[in-house]
DNA sequence: CGGATTGGTTAGTCATTACTTACGGTAAGT
DNA sequence: ACTTACCGTAAGTAATGACTAACCAATCCG
């Protein structure tokens, strides 16, 4: 709910690797070897990311054994796409002003 | 067109400094000089960000005088949303299908 | 012209963070 | 119980990047 989450949210997905785990998962659901075993990185590594994106709203994770099955959190992706959408409709506004600002564009 | 221009904006609005830029020009337009002025940074910090901003798409540039003034740049918007939708979709999809696996969530 | 205003660029410093190695902890199998 | 498999955490290191100070370029005004 708060405006925190997005911005958790944004860094989060800002990295090259967490973004990388972030479509793996979308794909489905991993396990964190699993996901290790794809990457170029050590399993430690993906456990710090996930835990990243865990705070960040954009994973949930469950108990399955001695694994851990991480899937994608819809609430994180319905904020930031909420987020983005303020922008979207001023940014239509100042984009139309600017266009009739300078109509001699090539 | 292509993925790094979604990557490039994600990574661009990573920064709390760089998202307070964005804010403020999707407020209204703004010049350089305006946007240091209300920021905690330097100028040339300013200057910095918005080159990072501009290439990542999100924002466009024009001159007037000795100033120059900065906008949104609608094109990188929706780009950005365009990325988040096709996550949402998948999000939702895995999101159903892991409630009906565990059904006893408190 | 000459000074003033406005911005982009460069060099260098400092803080952040992504990564690996090592370790501890829990669950399943024999 | 012992071993194996799987995962999270801590510590330490290397690399990325955000920032300031100094400098240079372009435009406007007297």
């Amino acid at each position: 709910m708060t405006n925190q989450s997005v911005i958790d949210a944004l860094a989060a997905l800002a990295d090259p690797t967490r973004r990388q785990i972030f479509e793996h998962i979308a794909d489905r659901p991993r396990a964190v070897g699993e996901l290790a075993g794809v990457l170029p990185v050590s399993r430690p590594a993906v456990s710090q990311h996930l835990k990243v994106l865990k705070e960040a709203g954009l994973v949930l994770d469950r108990a399955d054994g001695t694994r851990r099955i991480y899937q994608l959190d819809p609430g994180g992706l319905a904020a930031l796409r909420d987020y983005l959408d303020g922008f979207w409709n001023r940014s239509l506004a100042a984009f139309k002003q600017a266009a009739e600002q300078t109509p001699k564009e090539k």
